[in-house]
DNA sequence: TTAATAAAAGATGCGAATATCTTTTATAGG
DNA sequence: CCTATAAAAGATATTCGCATCTTTTATTAA
């Protein structure tokens, strides 16, 4: 309902590269979409959306793989649903009327607001870090898809 | 990204109906294709499935049409999701994790909540009633696909 | 009982998201 | 250089939501 599954493909592929950083620099394709049970060659094409947009880094070639880049950390939910889902669906009324706004509202448009506002407050202010900082919550197992 | 189109073709269409009501009983599918700009043959089978949960009623035949059932006006916005979405999409984990809840909760877990807690809240306490009450909100003019 | 009307139901088509497979490009190490 | 590695890019399936068209069923009125 909310997001696509290349979001949920996506933050899982970034927070796994994150959670191996201690224990190498640059992790795989393959290894990622077997740990996590994702479709790879799909998995791969979302990747390469996400590096082009500095979110996560990559290189071609022995040795290569993906790695954190500067800002990955710090980037918030709402900057990886603009890869993988885009911010067209805020804009279009629910009820696909075409001048649906506050002069023109739609009988769902405040109701609607009030749901993407609380949307949009809470992946705005969460970070990918602030994810990983509460190291209670995730590890290894909690991206897996079959815990 | 919230809801399908279905929703909104089903929303507008029994919102039409009620509109219509003072004037005569029953209105026809073709009406209200014509009148919101939607594709008549598959609001068909939506209004099928409104009437058949009893959001609605119909009768076939000359003089046939739609028109309002007893709870049509009491009832809440998640009925009609009910019906258009279903209900699963609060229940899957928005990772797609098998597993994900309370005990095991994925990266995402407690963020999610807050946004569906939200969702629950103002689609469970607004009726259709409610957005016609609002009498300045809801009409003719805000029902059209082309305002 | 027949003809007309209108919803219900069935069959088929279309496009975007999802998924898989193959080829190309870049890079490291011998 | 040459070869192996791994991401990028391209081509092709598959599935599902959305849409259209046709046939059937129920109802009304003459």
């Amino acid at each position: 309902m909310f997001l696509s599954k290349s979001f949920g493909y996506a933050l899982r592929g970034i927070l796994y590269v994150a959670l191996m950083q201690d224990e190498k620099r640059k992790v795989q394709i393959d290894e990622i979409a077997n740990k996590l049970s994702v479709p790879r060659h799909f998995l791969g094409k979302i990747m390469q959306q996400v590096v082009k947009v500095g979110l996560l880094q990559s290189t071609k070639g022995p040795h290569g793989g993906f790695y954190l880049a500067e800002n990955t950390l710090s980037s918030s939910l709402i900057d990886l649903v603009k890869v993988t889902d885009g911010m067209d669906q805020f804009k279009i009324c629910v009820l696909n009327l075409k001048n649906c706004n506050g002069i023109h509202p739609c009988p769902l448009h405040y109701e609607m607001e009030e749901v993407r506002r609380k949307f949009m407050e809470v992946f705005n202010n969460t970070t990918i870090g602030n994810l990983l900082n509460d190291n209670t919550k995730v590890n290894i197992q909690s991206l897996s898809a079959y815990v």
